[in-house]
DNA sequence: ACCTGAACACCGTTCAAGT
DNA sequence: ACCTGAACACCGTTCAAGT
């Protein structure tokens, strides 16, 4: 690669996390191209889509989710504790939950890998949760995901605190009696 | 009010109805007005806001949402009820939990007052099931319509039936135990 | 190889000009 | 009183022309 090309590579993923931060995933593409000093059409040279430019931003983050494990031995601790950062992560980049889901069904998104790491995590954490916890054997990894991404969703319509209060009111909701 | 303003003003009514439904509320208005056969101007004098339309087209059913009423007896069953009635709305036209909650949040906003209805009417279900039900003392009305609307939200990411499935899950973890 | 910016299609919103 | 459509500002996306 050109150093320029590296140059502005790296510019625009600067300004891109800076404006996905700000003003969530859904900013204009050509805002970040501004804020970068470059052209539209070098924004589109090197992310050819917005999903390509949200993993380059973002999938790092979404594998390191991905990679978390179990650390209380407790299985339903460490099940409620991935859904805590995932909740944490969606509060700072608003549309994440939103992305997320579209990037899971779309297996031509340039975030379906990173997305679907986390899926399997997730699966996986549920599993031992089931076996080793509190949580019921019917609880399916489509229903936690679809409840993580809701639970990330109304987080990212609160700026205030009941995020914690919320997640474990659903967790309770997983457990059988 | 003129013939051709009242005929213009159905016109658009029927339109939006059909967009709304067919792609969400977000669709174009532009497209509406199209589909309408007026022109933008027509549209935006007769609805000066987005909020304004909807309201035109979803407050009847905001507001019978507002005024359903305990059939059951139990108290627990109607507020699930109630639940159910609004993840319907939801599923039937796309962005509702989202609109929702911005229009609560939005003391300006053409649909406030419709939904605000709403909100009474679901705090009134709540305070019923938990006097008379087993639900919680300690749940919040917000907390239940954030819950109401994250629910919405991962309906209109499924068009298949889990809908009920979390509801229950949901209000399974409301209750005391 | 890479960058630029014009081009096209689309939308939200306003407003002067028409009837 | 109401309608029209041009106008302006904005965005997504592509591509011919430049270096």
């Amino acid at each position: 690669m050109r150093a320029d090309a590296r140059r502005n590579y790296q510019l625009i993923l600067t300004e891109a996390a800076a404006a996905f931060a700000e003003r969530g995933l859904d900013t204009s593409l050509e805002d970040i191209a501004r804020r970068a000093s470059i052209s539209i059409g070098t924004l589109y040279r090197h992310f050819p889509t917005r999903h390509a430019l949200l993993d380059a931003v973002l999938g790092d983050r979404l594998r390191q989710l991905a990679t978390a494990r179990p650390q209380h031995g407790d299985a339903d601790g460490t099940l409620t504790d991935w859904l805590g950062h995932f909740v944490a992560e969606a509060t700072a980049y608003r549309g994440l939950a939103e992305t997320v889901l579209a990037a899971l069904a779309d297996p031509d998104s340039r975030l379906h890998a990173s997305c679907l790491a986390m899926h399997d995590t997730a699966a996986h954490l549920l599993r031992d949760a089931q076996q080793h916890g509190t949580i019921r054997s019917d609880v399916h990894i489509d229903d936690l995901l679809l409840l993580a991404t809701a639970l990330a969703w109304s987080a990212e319509h609160r700026p205030g605190q009941p995020a914690d209060r919320l997640s474990n009111l659903l967790v309770d909701g997983l457990r059988r009696r």
